[in-house]
DNA sequence: TATCTAAAGGATAATCTTTTTCCTTTACAA
DNA sequence: TTGTAAAGGAAAAAGATTATCCTTTAGATA
């Protein structure tokens, strides 16, 4: 049980205990979509509203305190704003593990030979976990 | 205005007037979110339902005969299946540009060096386009 | 070419999903 | 300790997607 008080107030966020918890499931969990959020805190809080749970979580976005993953054909998992990394998706067990890549060879080279100037690359690659196998 | 009845018969879809018409946007638009498919689709068809769009658009998907792309921030757009590409996305205008990456080395690396045996990898690059710069 | 039928379209209702509202409670600054 | 802006909860509203039901039609077959 990491507090992450001052981590919240960093991002101009009041630190309430329901902000805590999802911090903390985020954080056991690494990346969760709304609806197994909303279970995990319905367990401690058990009149927790999801509005709040939509609410926090759309303000979480708006100060960077987390990120959205979009998964292809599933929910969108959230996860604590970490390092620049990418995503594996385990197209049997659904599964979400980051995954450090260097994509800095074929960003430069975008931005050198177009005339597009990348600011952020998002990769997610599907495939069987070694769980599943 | 190109004919796409034997593509659609290809994937085991009734070529109909809506779908030829859906065929010939997702070409001529390049990528399309619903709503502005539906908005293009009225222009033709000023009866035509959303869940018409809808029904479609699912079973155009389950056919492999167009694709979502997932975009960060905003809606979904559909394409045409084609080869294997990635996406540029302009912050911007919100444009939607295919690009040609060679993801092999990384995927190839991932593959040898985990447990992870990767099937599919989706890349979206945003940034800014020529036009917005 | 006419006929038959499973499948598709349209209208609408139903079902999610997400956001808004409004009132009560609370974090935290002073 | 107090005051207040912000957050939480409950419920309504709004948005997005899917299901239903009846009519129409694509396309196979005679």
């Amino acid at each position: 049980m990491i507090n992450y008080t001052d981590e919240l107030r960093r991002h101009n966020l009041k630190a309430t205990p329901q902000r805590l918890a999802i911090s903390n499931a985020l954080h056991s969990c690494g990346h969760i979509n709304i609806d197994s959020l909303y279970e995990m805190m319905l367990k401690k809080f058990n009149s927790i509203s999801l509005a709040t749970i939509y609410k926090n979580i759309n303000l979480m976005l708006e100060n960077s305190y987390i990120q959205e993953v979009k998964i292809p054909q599933s929910k969108s998992v959230y996860e604590l704003t970490k390092n620049y990394h990418s995503h594996l998706v385990c197209t049997a067990c659904g599964e979400v593990e980051d995954i450090k890549l260097n994509m800095n060879l074929i960003t430069s080279e975008v931005n050198s030979n177009s005339n597009f100037k990348i600011s952020k690359t998002d990769v997610v690659l599907s495939g069987i976990c070694k769980k599943c196998q």
